[in-house]
DNA sequence: GGCACGAGCCCT
DNA sequence: GGGCTCGTGCCC
């Protein structure tokens, strides 16, 4: 008899066996790695082929049969399976959870393809017989013309029948693959290499050719062509017949690399999060069909069929966004890294910025080190200027732009330049406060502060809620309640009071909601048709506007305030990636940099874009601390109704952790917490973070196995998190 | 995830 | 006794 394990696609922790079924006659096809539905107690589910095996065993359950395929092939492929393992193993989740990242959508659903229908003739025709039939002789003769016609473009469609029945035409059904980049066409530009990319090139080529693994950090200034170098590299893995695989943080925000790359190469893919689920599933068989040299993608791009993969690029790889922030928590740095070693290819993580942990890793000789120092056309890097808040409020100026600001802005405008202004805020209002008692408007899912918008409600920018502001203040009844803080939508009204005749163009995420909605702000942006660019931190991100001479960062020490270890590594980068749009062309770029705490170290340093000055000094700060990267962090997160039983739970395992896990010479271990979480309490759950720094995140993974802490649904367990609580 | 099953509870 | 909710275990 022919049985099958299954993988059933739940998305339960405490499941962690497959379920054999016998594969009934019709199906006998199937083998490791096909998606099928199976009966499941008394529902049916979706469920992953493991296993095949004939066997004569006798089960002491009855066995049930496997519905049906769910598609044509074999969905997951070795190097899927593979890394799915890994994914599962690495960040303790369900087989199914780390399975159903593979699958667009997550459910196994029959996508209907799309089909269109073309006519093509079939041999030759006498026109004399065609003289009571002109509909059907006019589309014989725009068949002579056209090789073939889409049926669609044919207003008559008796004339086609016709046609077929005499034999003359045939109408054949060919599978379309969605792709809304298929438009995105641009000239290549040849370009000279400058001695300091062709040398970069040069390190990773050695080992595109040996096809082994090694690890690159391309660190080069905004602007220095580290694209350029993409490109390269990847027409040497094509030569190689290998196919390479280009990670950005959100390909929005990225047009720019797909429009490079489609330039220079005629199989590109563009896969991302925001396409529609069918689009999706149809670039999966796009790259099951091999037609494909080049994916370029965020995150999600790791999870297709792509196979002999030769090189791996991360660019902009300090992006927080790599991280997925729901389960099961993975770093595409991490796993990006681990899919290099499967593959044996190069991986090259590109930045301007470099996340600490990739650049300390570089300076052991984990990663090799290759440096762009100097903008590609020898541009000078923008001159920044640092502007005192505070000692603008002193002399009277009580708007957020500061004289300078104001000052570059109208002489940008008066030179038919462009100005991009970076606001890290969404909103009108940030927050809304009562006079009296000093009540904060909280969200009540998560009590998070809540943003005033220019549609008069009240947002809560972590679970989206949406609220009427309140007439009188909760806490205390009165009616003084005041709104604080400038977000992007009342710098809006700000700038256009300043430079009424100036167009501008706000771009944050309520702006962009709508799909290529980014795209289209930065196309027309491109062209000329605003004078302003401004937002929250995407209009800082990796676009190459020729025409931005001034760059405006408002707030930009606004992140310090924030109690995160990282705050001083995201200040520098924010500051140096908004002040890297400027001056990328002919013209010098000027940038104007607002702090409240002007004196702050990171501030002077990114101002001077002195990455490595910075690096010296955080470095040691986080070896004294035992943060990244000298520790590796887990983050719990224990959940409950009851307030006290979550706490006493994670106080237990703390306290475990500590007698089992004892810190020793080889692996330092630390252990913090029970602290209530950063969102404390969300849709009547009370949470609390337990933070684990370690060197031996196998030690980790074992302690959390033994008291099968993956397998609650009360506790999270988050590698490499982004937060510390 | 969802369904069955049993305990505990309220209702008339 | 009937019917409701809620926690728990199982699904091949």
């Amino acid at each position: 008899m022919l049985v099958a394990e299954i993988c059933a696609n739940l998305p339960a922790k405490n499941i962690d066996q497959t379920y054999t079924y016998a594969i009934p006659e019709r199906l006998k096809f199937l083998t490791v790695g096909w998606r099928v539905i199976v009966p499941f107690g008394r529902q049916t589910i979706d469920g992953f082929v493991m296993r095949v095996r004939e066997t004569d065993e006798t089960f002491e359950f009855e066995l049930k049969e496997i519905a049906d395929a769910v598609d044509d092939e074999p969905w997951f492929t070795p190097e899927m399976r593979l890394l799915s393992r890994w994914l599962a193993d690495f960040y303790l989740c369900p087989l199914a959870q780390s399975m159903t990242l593979f699958m667009p959508g997550g459910k196994s659903k029959k996508i209907r393809p799309k089909f269109e229908r073309v006519i093509k003739l079939t041999g030759t025709f006498d026109e004399k017989f065609f003289a009571k039939a002109p509909s059907q002789l006019k589309l014989l003769k725009l068949l002579q013309e056209r090789a073939e016609i889409p049926a669609a473009e044919i207003k008559n469609p008796s004339a086609i029948r016709a046609l077929v029945e005499k034999n003359l035409v045939v109408v054949e059904e060919r599978r379309i693959l969605r792709d809304s980049y298929a438009a995105v066409k641009t000239e290549a530009k040849s370009l000279e290499l400058t001695p300091e990319q062709a040398s970069a090139i040069a390190a990773v080529k050695l080992s595109l050719e040996q096809k082994k693994f090694r690890g690159f950090l391309l660190h080069g200034v905004t602007g220095s062509g580290k694209t350029q170098v993409y490109i390269e590299l990847a027409k040497i893995t094509r030569q190689m017949g290998r196919r390479a695989l280009i990670l950005v943080p959100e390909i929005a925000l990225t047009g720019q690399i797909v429009q490079s790359f489609k330039a220079h190469f005629s199989d590109v893919l563009v896969i991302h999060s925001k396409l529609s689920v069918a689009e999706r599933s149809d670039t999966f068989h796009k790259i099951r069909s091999g037609e494909v040299g080049i994916v370029i993608g965020a995150r999600s791009a790791l999870f297709t069929p792509v196979s002999d993969v030769g090189l791996i690029v991360v660019d902009e790889e300090q992006e927080n966004s790599y991280k997925q922030e729901s389960p099961p928590y993975y770093h595409a740095r991490i796993v990006a890294e681990e899919f290099a070693r499967f593959h044996g290819a190069a991986i090259v993580f590109g930045s301007a910025t470099p996340s600490l942990e990739n650049y300390y890793r570089a300076q052991v000789g984990e990663l090799e080190y290759l440096e762009l120092p100097h903008r590609a056309l020898n541009q000078p890097l923008p001159e920044v200027e640092l502007a005192d808040m505070r000692a603008e409020l002193k002399a009277g100026n009580k708007s957020v732009l500061s004289t300078a600001l104001k000052n570059l802005l109208s002489e940008t405008f008066e030179n038919h330049q462009q100005a991009i202004v970076l606001l890290n805020r969404r909103g009108y209002s940030t927050f809304v406060m009562c006079r009296d008692c000093g009540e904060v408007i909280k969200c009540p899912d998560c009590g998070k502060t809540m943003a005033y918008h220019a549609d008069k409600k009240l947002h809560c920018h972590s679970c989206e809620i949406e609220l009427e502001p309140p007439k009188i203040c909760p806490a205390c009844g009165s009616d003084r309640i005041k709104y604080f803080g400038t977000g992007t939508q009342k710098l809006e009204q700000f700038l256009k009071d300043e430079l009424p005749e100036a167009r501008i163009l706000r771009m944050d995420r309520d702006s962009t909601a709508r799909k290529f909605a980014h795209e289209e702000i930065l196309a027309a942006f491109g062209r000329g048709e605003a004078d302003i660019l401004f937002g929250t931190q995407m209009v800082a991100k990796g676009h190459d506007l020729a025409g931005v001479t001034a760059v405006g960062i408002l707030s930009a020490d606004g992140i310090l305030f924030f109690p995160d270890f990282r705050a001083a590594e995201q200040c520098f980068d924010l500051i140096t990636q908004a002040a890297g749009r400027a001056g990328r062309a002919d013209l010098p770029g000027k940038v104007i940099v607002q702090a409240y705490n002007s004196g702050a170290d990171v501030i002077a340093l990114a101002c001077r874009q002195d990455f490595k000055t910075f690096a010296e000094r955080e470095l040691p700060k986080r070896e004294f601390l035992f943060f990244p990267p000298f520790s590796r962090l887990v983050k719990l997160t224990f959940t409950s109704k009851d307030e006290a039983r979550a706490r006493s739970f994670a106080e237990l395992i703390v306290n475990s952790f500590k007698q089992e896990v004892p810190p020793n010479s080889v692996a330092r271990q630390e252990i913090f917490g029970p602290i209530p979480a950063a969102v404390a309490n969300l849709r009547g759950e009370f949470r609390f973070s337990v933070l684990i720094k370690s060197l031996d995140l196998d030690a980790v993974r074992g302690f959390l196995r033994f008291h099968s802490l993956h397998k609650l649904p009360e506790v999270q367990i988050d590698f490499d998190p982004t937060t510390t609580n």
